[in-house]
RNA sequence: CCGCCCUUAGCUCAGACUGGUAGAGCAGCCGACUGUAGAUCGGCUUGUCCCCCGUUCAAAUCGGGGAGGGCGGACCA
């Protein structure tokens, strides 16, 4: 697969194309981040994104992780000794994932988010950004809850977080795209160079099929959850037997394929009875839906194969958190 | 600083005037049907009625106090 490729797959959006390609015309060192704030338990809505950092690791790229300490205060999360240790928790989970340590600066926001130079930039911000605005982009404002100063704050800082970092490249879920969009717009207000975007899809809820909001609410997969949980949670799964079901719904049993699956493994392999048609092996992603659409791939053996893949994943992050609550 | 409104199931809310210790929709859970799930049937669960004090035989309901949330007014320094 060549540089552009690998950079851009499963990649939802990127803004500019152009950009991207003259990031991965020479991607050696050149600096990409994803920032999320602090949770104990990875799940599968932070592991998309750390599969496209993998992806860029690959291609070459540093990789730095923001754990977003500060911002999490601003969301109040708890004290900044709490936000700390799920902070910790979180990095040794990711590392478990499979990002390389070495590879991989982590930050804390408050290393660099508190200092004189960020803050006066940040109230530069607030001097141009209405107050609409800075709330639209607030992607982890709950819809219906009244906005806090510092949720309208949290979405300036992270504008602000791309250049304070020194990125090429920032990255996140569909759901981050406003703070993107607020960033390429007012930062080179402040005198410095706007920086592309890669946006990540939303997987749609598991077991109802609707995707494209992030609901935090919905049935997701965890590190913490068992093979059996894991088993059980695919199998209640929303899947009819087609890639492209009816209305806004997705499959998401194929999605936990595209994006979870095959970017981490070279080939699936379909364990079914005789009675069934036997095993069947897939190398791309392409080919499992196009079976699952045709008839050829049953939803109960795709459920089974999925179920086992993301077991396989989630095996070192469930065993560092047993380790670290030992 | 002043005024008005809100607070009841996981969510949205009804019930308050005319006290008798709680309901609907959605969600969720369990079965049936499908070699999965959904849809469709059938069944089921859920509550510090925001807190405290008082009146009363009896308070979600009436009175007083308090907390949290929302909205507006005043102020134009």
């Amino acid at each position: 697969m060549d540089t552009y490729d690998l950079i851009t797959r499963n990649a939802e959006e990127v803004v500019t194309d152009e950009e991207i390609r003259e990031l991965a015309d020479d991607p050696d060192g050149k600096r990409v981040y994803v920032g999320y704030e602090p949770s104990g338990v990875l799940h599968l809505g932070h592991l998309l994104t750390a599969n496209k950092l993998i992806d860029l690791q690959e291609a070459g790229m540093e990789v730095v992780v923001l754990l977003a300490d500060v911002h999490a205060y601003l969301n109040d999360k708890g004290t900044f000794e709490e936000i700390r240790d799920t902070a910790e928790r979180m990095k040794a989970q990711f590392i478990a994932y499979g990002l390389e340590e070495t590879q991989t600066e982590f930050v804390y926001g408050s290393e660099f988010q508190l200092d004189e130079e960020y803050t006066l930039d940040l109230h530069e911000l607030e001097l141009s950004t209405t107050m609409n605005r800075a709330q639209r982009a607030m992607a982890e404002l709950q819809s219906g809850e009244t906005a806090k100063v510092s949720h309208l704050v949290y979405p300036l800082m992270q504008a602000l977080d791309i250049e304070y970092l020194d990125l090429d490249l920032a990255v996140g879920g569909l759901d981050q795209r406003k703070v993107h969009m607020l960033h390429r717009e007012e930062i080179p207000e402040l005198g410095y160079e706007a920086r592309p975007c890669l946006h990540t899809p939303i997987v749609a809820d598991l077991t109802s099929g609707e995707g494209k909001m992030s609901s935090s609410d919905g049935v997701t997969i965890s590190m913490e959850d068992s093979t059996a949980e894991i088993e059980e949670k695919v199998n209640s799964a929303f899947c009819p037997p087609t890639r492209d079901p009816e209305g806004d719904l997705e499959n998401p049993v194929l999605e936990l394929f595209e994006y979870h699956v095959f970017p981490r493994f070279d080939e699936v392999v379909v364990e079914r009875p005789e009675q069934y048609g036997g095993n069947v092996t897939y190398e791309e992603y392409e080919s499992l839906a196009a079976d699952l659409e045709s008839g050829d791939l049953h939803p109960a053996d795709a459920k089974g194969t999925l179920a086992t893949y993301l077991d396989d994943l989630i095996e070192p992050g469930r065993e560092k958190l047993r380790e670290l609550r030992s």
